[in-house]
Order: structure tokens, then C-alpha cells, then sequence
DNA sequence: TCGCTTTAGTGAGCGGTGCTCTCTGTTGAG
DNA sequence: CTCAACAGAGAGCACCGCTCACTAAAGCGA
């Protein structure tokens, strides 16, 4: 399982097969990823990756193990992309809210430009096809940059007294409490926090897979509200 | 497109080889429908629901034309009964607080006990397949049963004043905007009713789907916060 | 009732898929 | 230099959606 990570990618390529074969993995990621934003996840076949490439499929198998495991790398990339987009939006000098809108926007601008990678990220998983558990570290880094964004306004200003009802501790995995204990983030901020998380990856992938088509007419317009309407619930200055 | 609706299924049959292919057509979508909640729709194939009923491949083409048109019409059935869901856990008489919990926790069952079948509503859509107009208006039994709940708040004790950002109108879908007048809501009251909306059907879709596994512990706790959470939103009296 | 048209169902076939297996040639290490 | 590890090719298996030519039956107008 995910051998392509430690024989292909990793470590210094010392003789030239190893160097070859870190190569065309690279080479056939990258036409693997392209055919991913062209016909999505399902439509990915290895075959045809095989095809652009010049090679017999049966050779693809050498670099990855099945269809299943290429598309792990592609999840993993994906990933690592969607947290550099967030992170990269991110302006720490600035105040919470305008950091807030930058990062979501941040966020949905590179789902707008990547539909199909963000549908294998965030939308309903291929049947069979679980994602490992090595993804969840990556996957933390588009929501650990929102968390801080909080945690400043916290620590700065303090958040806005919350009045809504209450959730139960219990509700939350004790991991995830103990990593936003970081923020110094209560249960009550934390699970705010995860259901605005929840919230607007939701809305961005109801946008793109056009569940929204009747129902708003300004696409940006409605999230840019969604994404003050959050940022009030969580804790930030909106009004 | 959709011919089976008007040669199968509507009318009453009238010659044997009618009342024949009526029969055929639902035990064609009966088996369908069982493997979908098996397999989910991306491994449902045409070719096993025939071998399911002892016919060859080819003369299920007499009764859909194609694959999509037999996911139309699982999607259909799955509307129908998502919207029945909702429909028949609402306590008219009780107190909206109450309906507005019920009616969710309708929903997450039904969801929870067909899962494939809500990922085919609800999920990221199969590429290449566009679920025709005439579902819109099933789909609409659902959330319409939430607007009425609010409806009737507004009408008999009034929502709570709502402080946080406002929507611009033009956001939403004129039509939209239109068929909630009839609540007599106001284009702020509309548009937090299709943010609660889009938000918990988001959140049940991530439980389904396994995006909260090391996120929360107690999902059905999770969930019971989060609809309080968005009925307070829209002005339900939740503290 | 006859004859014709419409329909239901069959099975072969096309091009595609993921994946396996055997075989060949090459590379690299002892 | 030898030999094992490895990369790649290609045939093959079982599946998929879908089409097409064909047979048999049903329905219907004359």
C-alpha cells in the first residue's frame, strides 16, 4: 500500500533506473491529474493514462498498484494544494474578518479552478475506495489555517459572546478538542469552528455540482454572505 | 428522454402486453433500486440488473434507453421518498422547535438507512448525467416542509430578530424568492432558510460519507447541535 | 379471420474498463 | 561475470454500456 510514495518519490534517486522510475511516476501523475480535471474522478482510467504515455497498461502496474492507489496520490496532492490555496491567501497582518474572506475565498477559487480534484477531496467517495489514513495530516492544513485565524481574534480582541445552543462535548473527537486546545479554544468554540468548517466546504461543493441552480442566481454573492454569516457564528467582528 | 414514465408507468394498462410491460418496467427499477442501495449508483450496471431477472442485457434497453435514464428514475423514487420522510415526521401540531427536530431527524434516518440513495440525490453528480428539470419540482418536498415549520413560527409567535450580516436579494433566485413570499418571509428570512438547508443536508452528507470520522465521536449528538444551531439561525426559539 | 405492423426478447459483437500472467530484455549488485 | 531484480510488452479474463440484426409474438384494421 502507498509503496509508490518510498520507491518512487522519496529519497534521492541514486542509480538511473531509480532515477528513471522516479521520473515517469512523476510523469504519469501528472497525466493521471490532468485527466482528472478533465473527466473527473470515475472517469480516470489507467489505460488511457497508459496510452498518453506510449507504454502498455500492464506496465502502469509497475508504479502503481492498482487504480485505487493512483488515485490516492492524486487525493494526496490535491490536498496539499487546496491547504497551500488557503494558506497562501491568508494575510496574517491583516484583521480576522478580511483573513476570514481571504482564506474562503482563497479556498473556493481553487475549487472553482479544480471542480473534479475538490469533488475527490470533499464529495461523495468512490464506492470501495477508502482514503488512508496518511491523508488526514495533510488534510488538516486547509482547516488549521481558518482555526488560526480564529485563535488570533481570540487572543487580540477576544471572540464575540456566543448565545446559540450549546453542544455537547461528547460530539467532538477528544483529539480534535485536544488540538484546538492549542487556540485555547473551548468545546463550545471548537464545535462552532467544525460546523463552520462543514458549512462552507458544503456550500462550495453544492455550487459546484450545481445543486444550487435554482435556488441562487449570484453564486458569489450567496457564498460571500455564507462566508460573513460563519464568520459571525464563530466569533468574528461581522455585523 | 424519460419515455418510460409515460409508456410504463402512468395510465392504466389497458391490453395484456401494456399490463406486461408495466409489471416489467417496475421489477426492472425494483431490482435496480437494490442493488443501487448495494452498490451505490457508480457500480449499478444495466447488464446485472438483467442478469438479476433472468433476461438478456439488451432487452432492458426496451425499458430504458440508456443507464441514465434508469438512475433518473431511482432519482425520482429517492426524492418522492426523502420528501415522504420529512413529510410524515412532522407533527403539524406540535411546537415548531419540536417539527423543526423531527422533520431533521426524519431526514438523517432515511439518509442513514439509504445512503447510496442519498448520495445519488445530495452527492457529487456522476459526470456526463444532469438530472433532467422535471425533478426539480419532487425535490422541493423536503425543504418545503422545513419553510413551512418556519412559516408557521413567524405566522403564529414570530421569528427572532436576526442581527448577524445581511444577503444581498439579488443573490437569489427570483422564482425562489417568489415561492417563499407565500410564508411571508422577507429576502434575509429566505435566504438563511436555504443556508440552514444547504448546511444540514451538507452535514449529513459528510457524516454519511465519512468526512467527520476523526472529527466528531458522537455524530448523532453532532447533528442534534447542529440543527438547533441553524433553527436558532433562522429564528426557531433554541437557546 | 387474414395480414401487416408494432413490439419484446435474443445473442453476437464493438470498444472500453481494471487487472493478471507469462514472457523478454535490461540493469545493477555481489 | 553471473545472476537476481526489475521494466516493459502483450495476450487474456471478466466485466461494462450500448447497438444491431434477427425471431417470435401480440395487437389491430380490413
Amino acid at each position: 500500500m502507498l509503496s509508490f510514495l518510498y520507491t518512487g518519490l522519496m529519497n534521492a534517486p541514486r542509480t538511473a533506473r531509480e532515477r528513471a522510475r522516479a521520473e515517469l511516476t512523476k510523469e504519469i501523475l501528472a497525466t493521471a491529474r490532468r485527466q482528472l480535471g478533465e473527466v473527473g474522478a470515475p472517469g480516470l482510467s489507467l489505460r488511457s493514462v497508459a496510452r498518453d504515455l506510449g507504454m502498455a497498461s500492464s506496465a502502469v502496474y509497475r508504479y502503481f498498484a492498482s487504480r485505487d492507489e493512483l488515485l490516492t496520490a492524486l487525493l494526496i496532492e490535491s490536498y496539499n494544494e487546496v491547504g497551500e490555496a488557503a494558506e497562501s491567501a491568508d494575510r496574517p497582518k491583516a484583521v480576522p474578518e478580511i483573513r476570514w474572506i481571504g482564506v474562503w475565498n482563497g479556498v473556493r477559487d481553487w475549487a472553482l479552478a479544480n471542480r473534479h480534484e475538490y469533488a475527490l477531496l470533499f464529495g461523495t467517495p468512490v464506492p470501495g475506495y477508502a482514503a488512508p489514513h496518511l491523508t488526514t495530516e495533510i488534510a488538516a492544513r486547509m482547516p488549521l489555517t481558518l482555526a488560526r485565524i480564529v485563535a488570533d481574534a481570540k487572543r487580540d480582541n477576544g471572540l464575540r459572546p456566543y448565545t446559540g445552543p450549546k453542544c455537547d462535548p461528547a460530539a467532538i473527537e477528544p483529539a480534535m478538542l485536544a488540538l484546538l486546545e492549542e487556540g485555547a479554544f473551548t468545546v463550545e468554540e471548537t464545535a462552532r469552528l467544525i460546523l463552520a468548517w462543514n458549512r462552507l466546504v458544503g456550500i462550495i461543493g453544492y455550487e459546484l455540482h450545481g445543486h444550487l441552480n435554482n435556488v441562487t442566481a449570484d453564486d458569489a454573492a450567496y457564498f460571500d454572505y455564507a462566508v460573513r454569516a460563519e464568520g459571525a457564528n464563530v466569533g468574528l467582528a461581522f455585523d
